[in-house]
DNA sequence: AAACTTATTTAGATTACCCTAAAAATAATA
DNA sequence: TATTATTTTTAGGGTAATCTAAATAAGTTT
């Protein structure tokens, strides 16, 4: 039987593999909040039930297996998050901690009547891409808005969806998936970003704009 | 911090002592399904935690504060059963195994848009009372359709939500909460039961009839 | 290369829940 | 009342997930 803990493993172990960076036993204790010693605990037995492979202090990924467990709880993580925002009212900073749970206990059939009642929808209120039942997920080049400059013109794309504090601020100002935003000008040593959105200018500090991903938009269309 | 298995053994204790009967070990263990040694252990627990009283060999009773748990945890199944049909298209075979899992999980704040959405509902699908947030619930006398007798005209009440099979049959033979239905005739040693209901008669066993909740016509109005 | 730092793993415990099998208490019957 | 049957509790274990503290391995500096 796969366990709450063994879905919240492998999903995280996800996704810190897709950004790009190796997946450590760190990563994975500071991300989950448990102690390094039963996260070794529990990548030992997520190797014997094949879910990851394992190379010993050179950290884990995740088979085939692994990846479409990953994927169907982050399927019912996103879905909900959208369905807690549609369907119930849940402002944008209240879904990730009541998806948090309920990604775990939900049915199949529940899944699916949600996904129904979406429409099937391929983004959650975040901007992150949910994959399809059948593990498959769309991935995009996005970047993070700290990495843009003086005078570009970007789409955001996606924000951080863990942060309530963040979102709510975020929402203040008006950025959401979608926006078009300018980026006015940029304090040289990864200083704040002056940005404008429509006729709003506001500063933003590293620590947002570094969970802010966007796309060009002259790579978009 | 109040676990998913206490919560299960409050509302267990509640339903069973709801019935009448004093509420022993074995009832408990039996309508868990866990061995009685499991339930003598956690009743160590719940009475340490001053949720039951306790009399050794002579069952327990729910405190103020257990009580208080039990109808929290019973106010999020029958809200979630509801809510599950009307908001997403369950049938009412499937919503109590669903809101069994759900019911540990949802937040103060789910719990609350739901009752808002559902125009804070009085009955589940089954027709069974849902508590107030401040832990009332409406008491009604109902008797098992099996105690009626040839002659009567009986008002369905309430139908044990916990057989997916027999919820099916009964909704084949039109039977729901607020369905008016006339006993024609009971066979003797609590035999079958002929009934009507519109212009279709059904024999109906004891199996179903200890499971079928109803109340006299003429107490009613 | 030796010494230090950091990351990872092992050792040993703890908590919550569950189990089977045996013992003890209570209730029912001869 | 003595015996039998039933119910409940104790005794002793097991699993899953967690922890702290100590030991080991790897990577980095001097």
């Amino acid at each position: 039987m796969i366990t709450e803990a063994t879905q919240d493993y492998l999903k995280t172990i996800y996704k810190l593999a897709e950004k790009g960076k190796t997946v450590t036993t760190n990563a994975i204790a500071e991300r989950i909040g448990v102690a390094q010693s039963s996260v070794t605990a529990m990548i030992k037995k997520l190797a014997e039930l094949k879910l990851i492979h394992h190379t010993p202090y050179h950290g884990v990924e995740l088979t085939q297996a692994g990846e479409k467990i990953a994927l169907e709880v982050i399927r019912h993580h996103r879905l909900l998050e959208l369905y807690l925002a549609e369907a119930l009212g849940f402002s944008w900073d209240r879904v990730h901690d009541e998806a948090e749970k309920l990604e775990h206990v939900i049915s199949e059939d529940f899944e699916d009547k949600m996904a129904d009642f979406l429409g099937n929808p391929s983004r959650d209120p975040h901007g992150a891409s949910i994959p399809t039942k059948d593990g498959v997920i769309e991935k995009r080049a996005l970047v993070p808005l700290s990495s843009a400059e003086a005078g570009q013109t970007v789409k955001i794309e996606q924000v951080s969806d863990n942060n309530p504090e963040m979102l709510r601020y975020l929402s203040d100002i008006r950025i959401y998936p979608e926006v078009i935003i300018d980026v006015i000008e940029k304090a040289p040593f990864a200083g704040p970003l002056l940005i404008k959105i429509g006729n709003n200018k506001h500063y933003l500090g590293e620590k947002l704009t570094n969970n802010i991903f966007v796309s060009h938009k002259f790579e978009q269309e």
